[in-house]
DNA sequence: CGAATTAATATGTACTACAAATAAATTAAT
DNA sequence: ATTAATTTATTTGTAGTACATATTAATTCG
């Protein structure tokens, strides 16, 4: 463990605490990065690494002149850019495949919490240009676009920004077989009637069954994962 | 949109781009910041905001005259920060407790995959202890243990990673009701009942049913939460 | 009164110097 | 000769200063 953490991540943690302490709401604006450094202490170089980090993660944006103002932390900040570096390693990236999956099955009861005519009517559109067309790739974009409907129907936010994440990293990183269509057991069609008359466990297992090819795709994507002990991460309690 | 990068943010990708193409490997060195800072072109000042900004994502750690060496990504390490930091809105505050429940209802067929007697023993006597006790505080602690033993039996570190965090998160900011243990329909005993010789199908309703409290709980912990239009986020596709 | 120009100001970048830590090399001691 | 202690060299960490750049605010001119 290293206890000894450098002055910038000091001053970054320091800069939260001032924040909260100052009472300072979304839209204020910060000292300036002269006055700031003064008041913590550290000269501007650390203070600037310091808000450099926070930048990163969404909880400042900062313009000439107009000096630094604080924003919503956005959870998928760094997220984002740890996807999109293409350095994850394949464990990380089966993870991701797999979490997706739970929460695709797990987020039925949301989805009937928050189930609106116009969320309906947009699926409804979907299978419908679904039923129009035979080119594979198109097919893929409105199946896509179907799921994220969904997300987005589950009412939740933060839930909606992942799955765009984890869209365009599973769009380069784990392309489909081309029979994925054809092997489907459930249709868009039957979820979508499930949706509308059924219910969310229901929902749950039918999902599960429409979702069987990635299921068994899993397997060819992402080939025998090292099962590594997890036993090591137990000090945290 | 602001289009216009900062220097040290498109440094940050530079050795990104840098490492991957000179084909760095885990535990490898970088050069030393001098003569990183003279091959990309910039003062050591924003070099080392960029090198400051991939620390906290976890890319690099540092020490002094040892150099900076390239580490595993992790995901959540500016995940942690944000949590902690108390700023999180209550929006996204519901939304991860959200998240966390589809991932315990969904994360069904992964636990069947990954069954092993160790686990299925870990959560037996996770039981026994329960029932050994009335203290409420107690069986607090021994009910985040065995979901926490369930997140460690689907194999996704991942995902056990993600719930620590939110286990901590959710230790202060979404404390229990008195009553959540008597309210229970599906006990701990039956969910196991169900892992030794169920299907994953018949997990998940239980699952579901088990976690009727939490369910319920949502309305007081988290009261109506805005329905914000997430309309204007179509752009990205 | 409005458009163009100028001035003021805060962030962005660079350079230099030195402090602090630590790995490596050297010396001293058993 | 091997080990322990000490010194040295190297690299990150921090500070200070100076200037570039962009943007808001003020001022001037038509």
């Amino acid at each position: 463990m290293q206890k000894e953490l450098t002055l910038a991540e000091q001053i970054e943690r320091k800069i939260l605490k001032y924040i909260s302490e100052k009472g300072y709401q979304l839209g204020d604006a910060l000292p300036k990065e002269n006055e700031l450094a003064e008041i913590l202490g550290v000269s501007r170089v650390v203070l600037r690494e310091a808000l450099s980090r926070l930048r990163i993660l969404g909880f400042i944006e900062t313009k000439r002149k107009r000096g630094t103002v604080l924003t919503s932390p956005n959870i998928f900040y760094g997220f984002k850019t740890i996807l999109s570096s293409g350095t994850l390693d394949k464990d990380s990236l089966k993870d991701l495949y797999e979490v997706r999956l739970m929460l695709e099955i797990g987020m039925a009861d949301f989805l009937f919490l928050h189930k609106e005519e116009r969320y309906l009517n947009d699926l409804q559109r979907i299978i419908e240009e679904e039923n129009m067309t035979a080119d594979s790739e198109q097919l893929t974009k409105l199946d896509i676009r179907f799921h994220s409907t969904l997300y987005k129907m589950s009412g939740n936010k933060s839930l909606y920004a992942f799955q765009n994440l984890l869209n365009t990293l599973f769009a380069t990183y784990a392309p489909r077989r081309k029979d994925w269509k054809v092997k489907q057991i459930i249709s868009h069609e039957s979820l979508l009637e499930i949706l509308k008359c059924g219910t969310a466990d229901a929902f749950r297992t039918a999902m599960r069954l429409h979702l069987n090819t990635r299921f068994e795709n899993m397997g060819t994507l992402f080939p025998e994962k090292a099962v590594k002990a997890m036993e090591e991460e137990e000090e945290e309690a």
